[in-house]
DNA sequence: AATCATGTAACAACAAAAGTATCATGAATT
DNA sequence: AATTCATGATACTTTTGTTGTTACATGATT
């Protein structure tokens, strides 16, 4: 399989909406990201069913914010296009009945769950406005 | 994709080996893993690459331990299975032109990055004589 | 009424591990 | 020497989940 992509990609379509006056339609998010409408409007649906972004039908409509991103971390985007798999690595079966598999599992698991714990703290301590205000900062560097 | 078991199976595997007497055939193996003795050959070949089993044809062939399990980690059998990828997630382009998909990535990178760091640290640090030894104990527990 | 945009459903493409069948090669037994 | 047992190697198919694509329905605006 290929990369998840869905976390990197709303995070990018969220920083370009909150530098967008107005909405934007799946057509223009898709030509930013590179791909089809029909798969920003999948994923991004996570989003909005979460609350974080609102979208209209018709003319002039399109996706909106509807959050404010100083509340919004990457982790609750990351839970938002439901990607709750992290890792690739994992057991073979979840209850054996071989103890040795029992120890390597519970081995296996016990250094999985901690780097996932660690995973979801960070994705949690940073906000989508942080991420912004790194944009900002890089643009001044840039001048 | 289902998730990786390489390192997990070949784990269970090397306990196995451990404690029993002369070689394993694949056939054996695979009867333990519930698989094939194709799918065993085809992974326990990165083990005997790296050195760390020995497989003999002919009667009374199969698979051998040949190194000392104090010396091998997790994370060598993990490398040895050739399972660098460790994420499910992560970024659409690699080298992005617009400036706030490369803040994201830079985000989300350093969030895997040290997620990565950790879980490498802690594969590193359990040795497989460790892992026999945590199942002794588990047995004594038992009687 | 026409147009624009989202919503949804159905299916193909793609990637990587796992499963399977087949045959070659080499070692031990007879 | 022939047979048997075991690995080595190759070439598929299967499986699982994201992504890509087409098609059509629904609703809002002009």
């Amino acid at each position: 399989m290929r990369n998840d992509s869905r976390l990197s990609r709303m995070l990018h379509v969220l920083l370009h909406m909150a530098r967008h006056d107005g909405p934007l339609t799946s057509e223009a998010i898709a030509a930013m990201l590179r791909t089809n409408a029909v798969v920003v409007r999948r994923t991004m649906a996570g989003l909005r069913d979460a609350g974080y972004v609102r979208s209209e039908k018709g003319h002039g409509g399109g996706w909106m914010i509807a959050c404010d991103l100083e509340q919004l971390s990457l982790l609750d985007v990351h839970r938002a296009v439901g990607g709750p798999r992290l890792f690739v690595i994992g057991n073979e079966e979840a209850n054996p009945d071989c103890a040795v598999e029992q120890v390597v599992n519970e081995a296996v698991e016990d250094v999985l769950s901690e780097a996932e714990a660690l995973l979801e703290k960070r994705l949690g301590a940073i906000s989508l406005a942080e991420l912004s205000r790194g944009f900002d900062a890089r643009c001044i560097g840039m001048t």
